[in-house]
DNA sequence: AGGGGAACCCGTACGC
DNA sequence: TGCGTACGGGTTCCCC
């Protein structure tokens, strides 16, 4: 499940791997993962082109195109961009929904098992229309603990559901939404305007802090995610709470609760540690 | 406006 | 063993 970490992982080793890459062939093999442009469009518009720049925004793998537009990919829960130098496992190609034949002869594909991701071409504007309406990178200087104070009292949702809310805070998904509010020991079912800013300070560290170390370990691999090698993340081992229901809280000791009560989602919490 | 619910998709788990 | 069905999960969109 890509959330910043991971997707900020993907984008770093595309970068590193193929800027300046001129894309010489393109397939589209399931078209339903495609938005914004048909297939053919996609394919006209992006043959051709030069990468100029792969990067991440929230959850999103973004490869700027020579032509200035923007191919965005939005990873779900089993979607990745997968460097093929030919070796790539057929477990692997078979899943492949969109394949980029580069210059040297390796290619980009994008493989998603059950192709709930998608792939879109925007045009500068409207990927700055589309971007504009996401929330603060929780990694920039402008997330502090001020600013989340700020986006914590204007909402009367579970804290929980507001730094999942993307037009709030870009990036975070169930998996960091959970890790963050148990190192910071606040319950993610309290209403958010009323978190106080030393709490809203303590759960704004919180934060930077998971983010940065899944960073460090290329993410957290649960299930489906892999890097642009095809590599797991190392995160998953440190997660504190999430897919640990039943374990003991690593802080007290008291034993884990999962719930379905905020959103539907699961949420693992220390009821003793986070009240 | 903001909340609720459906749709998107298919591997996996589970029941018979 | 084989078949059928329910489920999950982030985002978007529609409706109230």
């Amino acid at each position: 499940m890509p959330e910043l970490p991971e997707t900020e992982t993907i984008a770093r080793d595309l970068d590193r791997a193929i800027t300046r890459a001129r894309i010489d062939a393109v397939r589209v093999i399931r078209s339903d993962v495609l938005r914004e442009v048909s297939a053919r469009t996609f394919v006209r518009r992006v043959t051709g082109r030069t990468i100029a720049r792969c990067w991440r925004r929230a959850k999103l793998v973004v490869m700027d195109l020579s032509s200035a537009e923007h191919v965005v990919v939005q990873p779900r829960f089993t979607g990745a961009l997968l460097i093929d130098d030919g070796a790539l496992p057929e477990s692997e190609r078979r899943y492949s929904t969109v394949q980029l034949s580069l210059d040297d002869g390796r290619c980009v594909h994008y493989r998603d098992i059950r192709r709930l991701g998608t792939v879109a071409l925007m045009s500068a504007d409207r990927f700055a229309r589309y971007t504009s309406a996401l929330g603060t990178e929780p990694l920039d200087p402008a997330f502090t603990a001020a600013h989340l104070s700020v986006l914590l009292r204007a909402s009367r949702q579970a804290v929980k559901r507001v730094l999942m809310d993307q037009r709030a805070v870009a990036g975070i998904g169930n998996i960091y939404a959970n890790e963050a509010l148990w190192r910071a020991a606040i319950d993610p079912s309290r209403s958010a305007a009323r978190i106080t800013p030393a709490e809203a300070a303590r759960l704004r560290d919180a934060i930077v802090a998971v983010l940065t170390e899944s960073i460090a370990h290329r993410g957290t691999s649960f299930r489906d995610y892999r890097d642009a090698s095809g590599a797991r993340g190392g995160f998953v081992d440190r997660l504190a709470v999430y897919g640990r229901a039943g374990e003991r809280c690593p802080r007290c000791g008291h034993r884990l609760i999962g719930t379905h009560a905020i959103d539907g989602r699961i949420t693992v919490l220390c009821a003793r540690c986070q009240s």
